[in-house]
DNA sequence: CAGGTCTCCTGCTAGC
DNA sequence: TGCTAGCAGGAGACCT
C-alpha cells in the first residue's frame, strides 16, 4: 500500500511528465472516486486546466491546477499509467486524462478504495486536508507536540502510529519499520510512552521515511509507483512481512499480531 | 471526546 | 482439480 515514500515517488515521476501539460477533457468511469461531489461539473471545471506543479501532503497528491487542486488518495492499489489517447481502457482504469490532445493518463485502482477530490484553490480548508497533522520533517514536530497529542491516547502506539491526524504519511509498513527501530513494543499505549521513546519516534520516523524514498518506496505485494517502475526498500524491511524470521539484532523470531485490526510484525525481545 | 465497529472493493488463498 | 468463504487494508461514517 502507498505510503508517504511510495506517494512522494509518484509525485516525483508525474512531475517529470506532466509539468506544465494540460487537462483537455477527463473521462470518469467510477464516479465514486469522486466520492460526494458532482461529476458533471467536475468534468466541466477541470477541462483545460493546466497541471502547474504537483505537491504531496502526507499520502495525498495534490495537482496544482490553475484554479483548482486536484486531490489525490491512492489507498490501497491506486496508481497512474500512461497510454495513448485511443487505447482500449483496461479493466480497472477509472479515470481517463487526456493531456495536450497528445496522450491518455490513467487513474487504475483494482480495489477502487482511491479518492479524487477537485477544490477551488481558497477551500483547501474545506478538503480533506485540513484535518491532517504535520509532516515528519516539520519543525513543529517536536517533544512538545508529541507529548501533547499522545497524552490521553489510550489506543497502542501501533495505532497511533497510523492517526494521520497527528503525524502524516505513515502507513502500516512503515509503522512497524519506526517502532522496531525505536525499540518500543507496539502495544504499549501512546500515553505511557516516556520522552525518549517519543523523541526515538520522530528522529526514527524521518529516518525510515528518509531511506525510503532514497530507495524509490517499498515494492510488496502488487504497489508499483507506475508501471514498470518498483521500489527497492523492501530489502531494508527489518519487521514487516518477516514472521517467522530471525531478528537481524537479537536473532529472536518475529512474531505478527493483530493489532487495531492490522497486521504487525515485531520482535518481542527487542521490543518490549 | 476517545475509541470501537462497520463499510467500501476485489484478488488471492486456505481449506474442503 | 475446482469451488467458495474469508481475509487484507486506509480512512471516513456512525455509534457508544
Amino acid at each position: 500500500m502507498p505510503e508517504l515514500p511510495e506517494v512522494e515517488t509518484v509525485r516525483r515521476a508525474l512531475l517529470l511528465k506532466l509539468k506544465g501539460r494540460t487537462i483537455k477533457e477527463i473521462t470518469i468511469l467510477y464516479n465514486n472516486v469522486f466520492e460526494n461531489q458532482d461529476i458533471q461539473k467536475v468534468k466541466e471545471k477541470i477541462k483545460n486546466q493546466t497541471i502547474n506543479d504537483i505537491l504531496r501532503r502526507g499520502k495525498w497528491l495534490e495537482f496544482v491546477l490553475d484554479d483548482y487542486y486536484l486531490l489525490s488518495h491512492l489507498r490501497m492499489e491506486g496508481k497512474y499509467v500512461y497510454r495513448k489517447l485511443d487505447d482500449i481502457v483496461e479493466k480497472h482504469q477509472h479515470v481517463l486524462f487526456n493531456i495536450d490532445d497528445e496522450f491518455s493518463l490513467r487513474y487504475r485502482d483494482v480495489r477502487k478504495f482511491g479518492k479524487m477530490h477537485l477544490v477551488k484553490k481558497d477551500e483547501l480548508s474545506k478538503s480533506p486536508l485540513s484535518k491532517l497533522g504535520l509532516e515528519p520533517w516539520d519543525n513543529n514536530l517536536d517533544l512538545v507536540y508529541l507529548k501533547e497529542k499522545y497524552k490521553k491516547k489510550t489506543l497502542p502506539i501501533k495505532t497511533v502510529l497510523l492517526d494521520q491526524e497527528i503525524i502524516v504519511g505513515i502507513g502500516n509498513i512503515y509503522a512497524d519499520e519506526i517502532l522496531f527501530l525505536s525499540k518500543i513494543n507496539p502495544h504499549k499505549k501512546a500515553k505511557e510512552l516516556n520522552d525518549k521513546e517519543m523523541q526515538s519516534i520522530i528522529d526514527n520516523t524521518k529516518k525510515v521515511l528518509d531511506k525510503a524514498i532514497e530507495e524509490g518506496g517499498t515494492t510488496i505485494r502488487s504497489y508499483t509507483s507506475e508501471e514498470g517502475i518498483t521500489g527497492n526498500n523492501q530489502n531494508n524491511l527489518y519487521v514487516h512481512q518477516r514472521e517467522g524470521e530471525k531478528c537481524q539484532i537479537c536473532k529472536n523470531v518475529i512474531v505478527r499480531e493483530k493489532i487495531g485490526g492490522r497486521s504487525t510484525y515485531y520482535c518481542p525481545k527487542c521490543q518490549k
